[in-house]
DNA sequence: CCCCAGGCCGCGC
DNA sequence: GCGCGGCATGGG
């Protein structure tokens, strides 16, 4: 963990002067307010949903929840198994997930909860992993914890040569990081539209706002 | 046709 | 403790 060529909160600056606020994570505030509901609910099942799976599909499952209210914790544990699996089919695995999200409801409602669980609380619910358990501790319980996902370990090795495992990475970034909530939200959302639009797995250096300090650049000919 | 997407679990070694 | 297959839909 030696060869990055600038320092993490200059990482941020470009990515974010470049990009902009991103708005993560995206909630229907409105909905909400109509249904009497938690937007952090929302988070909390978005989070399972979206695990490999691109947030399109994600949003469509979420869209199929709202068109019956039934958007919540409360709603996701009455609801038959099949139902649900039939409400969250776009979201991709949805066999799998309409297992999970029971779960993952049950042990964290009343959604309060986000707040105070422990990440190792979070790690022993079945359908809980590592980038699932940030994501709800960082974007629905405001705690500072830093998500890692396959694109933050892309661009971390390929443009600086910074290589590890999940929790290896998350330390990296929460050591050399000042713990704002804020900035950890807007960082790990910057480093995923990053790699969707220029760091992908072919990258697409035209253009890229890191070109001078990435290790991997093409060598500019004159 | 292929590959990929905001991972996780259970298994074998 | 690490590597691998399975899980599934929708878009490029």
């Amino acid at each position: 963990m030696r060869s990055l060529r600038l320092e993490l909160p200059e990482l941020y600056r470009i990515l974010y002067d470049h990009y902009g606020p991103q708005g993560w994570w995206p909630v229907d505030d409105q909905y909400h307010r109509k249904n009497g509901s938690d937007p952090r609910e929302e988070i909390v099942i978005g989070a399972v949903l979206t695990q490999n799976t691109s947030w399109k599909n994600v949003a469509k499952a979420l869209e199929n929840l709202k068109k019956n209210s039934l958007l919540s914790f409360r709603a996701i544990i009455d609801l038959p198994l099949q139902t649900l699996e039939e409400l969250i089919k776009p979201s991709g695995y949805y066999r799998l997930k309409a297992k999970r999200l029971k779960e993952v409801c049950k042990a964290l409602i009343p959604v309060e909860k986000v707040a105070s669980i422990s990440r190792d609380e979070l790690l022993s619910i079945r359908g809980i992993g590592p980038e699932t358990a940030d994501a709800i501790l960082l974007y629905a319980g405001n705690r500072p914890f830093f998500v890692i996902d396959a694109y933050t370990a892309r661009i971390m090795e390929r443009a600086f040569g910074i290589s590890g495992g999940y929790e290896e990475l998350r330390s990296y970034f929460e050591n050399n990081l000042p713990q704002e909530v804020e900035l950890f939200k807007e960082f790990h959302a910057l480093l995923d539209r990053h790699a969707k639009q220029h760091c992908r797995k072919k990258p697409l250096c035209d253009g890229c706002p890191l070109t001078e300090a990435c290790r991997s650049a093409p060598v500019l000919s004159l």
